[in-house]
DNA sequence: CTTAATTTGTGCGTATGTATG
DNA sequence: CCATACATACGCACAAATTAA
């Protein structure tokens, strides 16, 4: 299998970023990388990992909140839902 | 029954480390480990046996003294609350 | 009486993570 | 991009009181 350099972001197409990432991120829970109730990468390190402002990765996160897809603990980091 | 290993920190989850102390304690005095009235270990052992650091165990035990769980008595020890 | 061990009380410093402007 | 605030966690060290040897 090849998951493929599905995971850089085009700041020129048609995509904005943040949906870019947050499609990454799916892929990434989707394929394994993190399990439920597990903690994705600090907001810092997505920063440094995808070279995005923290802006952005924030919007994703919040994105992905509304869809269920991950959850927010205040002082504890985000965290891959159930499901 | 199985009481599981529900004994064992989880430091990446969701779940603060010293609230998932907490609830083992209640669980084990509920279980009947302690009698009322009786000591719970010292805060050295809970450091030893869970692999936390004092400061963790402190808050977890602040939090079941201000539940009326447990009682702390200085120089003394910590104690199951009647009840 | 002295000494050592035990147990809680307290403070300082460092690190990480989210929240917010 | 930067700064500040807050919550949490860990490590270390010392104090005070009690008990045991």
């Amino acid at each position: 299998m090849d998951f493929g350099p599905d995971d850089v972001i085009d700041h020129d197409g048609p995509v904005t970023p943040y949906r870019q990432l947050a499609g990454i991120l799916k892929a990434r829970i989707a394929r394994g990388d993190w399990a439920p109730n597990r903690a994705i990468p600090s907001e810092a390190r997505l920063v440094q990992e995808y070279g995005l402002a923290r802006t952005t990765v924030r919007r994703a996160i919040a994105l992905l909140v509304e869809e269920r897809v991950l959850f927010v603990v205040p002082q504890r980091g985000t965290f891959v839902a159930e499901r």
